[in-house]
Order: structure tokens, then C-alpha cells, then sequence
DNA sequence: CGGAATCTTGAAAGTGTTCAAATCAAGTGG
DNA sequence: CCACTTGATTTGAACACTTTCAAGATTCCG
């Protein structure tokens, strides 16, 4: 149940035995059903969730019910609304499963003593959030800059375990597109070979 | 020169005299008139920078020689080709002087350095990092899921100092439009009244 | 003053969206 | 295991929005 976890944070820093004893007192597992919610637009974002196992995302929801995908997570990832997360103000995004997922859980009492008590989990979470902001900022670049079939096809290549495991009406909306345009573009490709 | 950096970071993190004069210690000022590069595409990025006085730019040149900007940044903020800091690969990014600036140059080995001799360094980049992925995180977020005149009312409402000393065509170019677009934006905007 | 850069405006072309319908795939209950 | 319902993907046509290209107006700065 933790081995992912411990893999993944051991790419980055180092961690003895008992900073692990540490890390998993403070953590709590929970299991996901696909489709059940993690995180509802509205509600205050209690922890970051680290996935074991599963996918899931966040989202916004428009005015008239559309939803924006802002971020996938699957095994080795984070998520959470960190901005809720961080002042306590309610969420703007919603979080759910798209397959069935085992979490760990971070409280916001936990993360706040792991950053004192633990050195090594201040220096991974600033690693883990440095690598998400530069990532962010290719998908930001990607999305201003080039076009569609591009974005597209740097998606599927940087990405592929999502586009296998992920509807496309939802990989769609991550890019800020109808379902209908990503068809049309997979089309084109797929006929250009 | 030093007053808006120390300024800055004692919002976040409180240092004593003696973590100032470390700080100090590791810190190289430049001055960039106003259209100087500070980083070219291709060079790799030696610094962060950070903004004593005056406006940049970071952006990515597409291949008929148009410019996409990713980011501007004013006094108080942080500006570097993270990816190309970090990993030592070639910039994909350019910098350059709106105005004439004052910067304060944090180079790797003064980075590296302070991180484990500074706690409250580390701290500090850690809260300033986090804060700009949930801004970026925003600007995603705007950018695929509101219509335009809304993404330009919340840039302008978010930061007016940064349209006021910015031409436009640039703030449309950060917004991933052409100029004459963003001038019929503001145009209905403005008509509406 | 004069040239260069910036901003605005117009019309045509291009691209993505919307709406509607057909096809295809998956899951459920009998 | 099949029939049925539901969800997902594809396709077409009309429509809306953004870009492109070209030109005119405005502002800035030497």
C-alpha cells in the first residue's frame, strides 16, 4: 500500500528507515470507487492526495455545467486544490475517480509538522511542486503557441499511460476543446500516415 | 537595491541580520536597459533573477519569428528558464528588459548553496514556487474555460500595474492572441459601458 | 519635425463550435 | 448470453469567432 509512495519520493530525496516510520504515521490511506468524488467545488480541501493506484482529476465546472479539465493524476502523482488546501478558502475545483484508486491522504495538520519535523519532506514537496510548475508552463506554452495537432501529439507522447486509460471527450477538455474538434483532429492525423 | 528583496522574503519568512548578510552575500546586482536580453534562447540559464526595479519578459520565438510570452515580471517577483536552471539543457525561452531593470542574479551554485546552509532559503522558494503554480494553475484554468473578454478583465483586474507599463500587443501575445483581437476585445468592452 | 512603433479598423479566409444524428462500445438486468 | 440502455465517438452542415492581410490613425522618441 505504500510502496509506491516511498519509490517515487526516493527518486528524489533519500530516506532512512525511520524517516519512513515518520512519513507513514502521518499518512492515511483511503480507497476511491471510480466516479466518486475526492473533492467537491464549494467544500474546504482538507489534504493533498498522493495516488497508489488509480487515476483520477480535477475540474472546474462552467455556468452551464461544462467541465474543465485542469489536471489528471495517476500512480506517483499528487493532487489536490492547493490553493483551497493552502488557506483554507473553498475549493473552486472538483476532484474524482476515473478508475477505482487507492490514495494516501496528507492533512493539512500533517504536512504543516512533516515540513518541521522532516527536512527531507520539505525538499521533496518543493521538487514535486517545482517539476509540476515547470510542466504547467510547457502545457501553457504548448497551448498559446502551437497548433492543435501538435498539442495533441505532444500530449500523447509526453503522456501515454493517460491517453490508454482516459475517455477522449475528457482528454478533450484538458485541452480546452470540444469532443468533436479532438475527433476531427485524431482524424487528420490518423489519415496523413 | 536590496530593499524590495529583503522586503519581499520578509513576507513570507522572517531572517535576522545574519541571514541577510548570508543572503546579501550570494546575491550579484546587473542592470539591463530597456530591450537588453538577460537570456537567449539556446544560452543556458546561469540564474534566477529576481526583480529589484522595472518589467520583463520571458517568451518562446515560433518558427515565422513570432513571440509568445509566458510571463512578465515587475518588482518583487522571480524570473528564469526554470528547466534549463535546473537541468543545465539549453533555454527554450528568452528574457528581456521591458524598462530598464534593476535585478538581483541568484546563480546556480549560490542556489545549491543556499538551499542547505539557508533553511529559511529553502522555505522561501518552496512558498514562492507553490505560489506561482497556483497561479499559472489560474491562468491555465482562464484560459480554457472562460471567453475572452472575461480572461482580459481578470488579467487587467489582477494585475493593473502590469498592463499600465506594458504595451499591448505583448499582453496579447500573453494571452494567446493577435494584437487586432485584443484591441476589438477591449473595444467591446469599453462600448458596453 | 519625421520616422518608427503601436494601436485601430475593415474585409476575406480559416478554424473551432454548435447542434443534430448516426455509429460504435460497454455495462446491466433478465 | 442476449436485449436493452447508456455512454462515447464520429460525421455533417451551419454558424461564430479569431486570424490574416492591408491600410489608416495615433503615439512616442530621437
Amino acid at each position: 500500500m505504500y510502496e509506491v509512495f516511498f519509490e517515487t519520493i526516493q527518486k528524489q530525496v533519500s530516506l532512512t528507515k525511520k524517516d519512513q516510520a515518520i512519513l507513514k504515521s502521518y499518512l492515511t490511506p483511503k480507497k476511491l470507487r471510480k466516479k466518486q468524488y475526492l473533492l467537491q467545488e464549494g467544500d474546504v480541501c482538507k489534504f493533498v492526495a498522493f495516488v497508489e493506484k488509480g487515476v483520477l482529476r480535477s475540474y472546474t465546472i462552467g455556468e452551464k455545467g461544462n467541465e474543465h479539465i485542469i489536471q489528471f493524476a495517476i500512480e506517483g502523482w499528487l493532487i489536490s486544490d492547493l490553493y483551497s488546501f493552502l488557506t483554507a478558502e473553498p475549493a473552486t475545483y472538483t476532484i474524482d475517480a476515473i478508475e477505482d484508486c487507492e490514495l494516501l491522504l496528507i492533512s493539512k495538520g500533517a504536512h504543516e509538522d512533516l515540513l518541521h519535523k522532516l527536512p527531507v519532506y520539505e525538499t521533496w514537496i518543493r521538487l514535486q511542486i517545482t517539476s509540476a510548475y515547470i510542466a504547467l508552463q510547457k502545457r501553457l506554452t504548448s497551448v498559446i503557441s502551437l497548433p492543435l495537432e501538435e498539442r495533441y501529439q505532444g500530449f500523447t507522447a509526453l503522456y501515454p499511460h493517460i491517453v490508454q486509460r482516459v475517455p477522449q471527450h475528457m482528454i478533450a477538455s484538458y485541452m480546452g476543446l470540444t469532443p468533436e474538434t479532438l475527433s476531427r483532429v485524431r482524424k487528420k492525423i490518423t489519415t496523413r500516415r
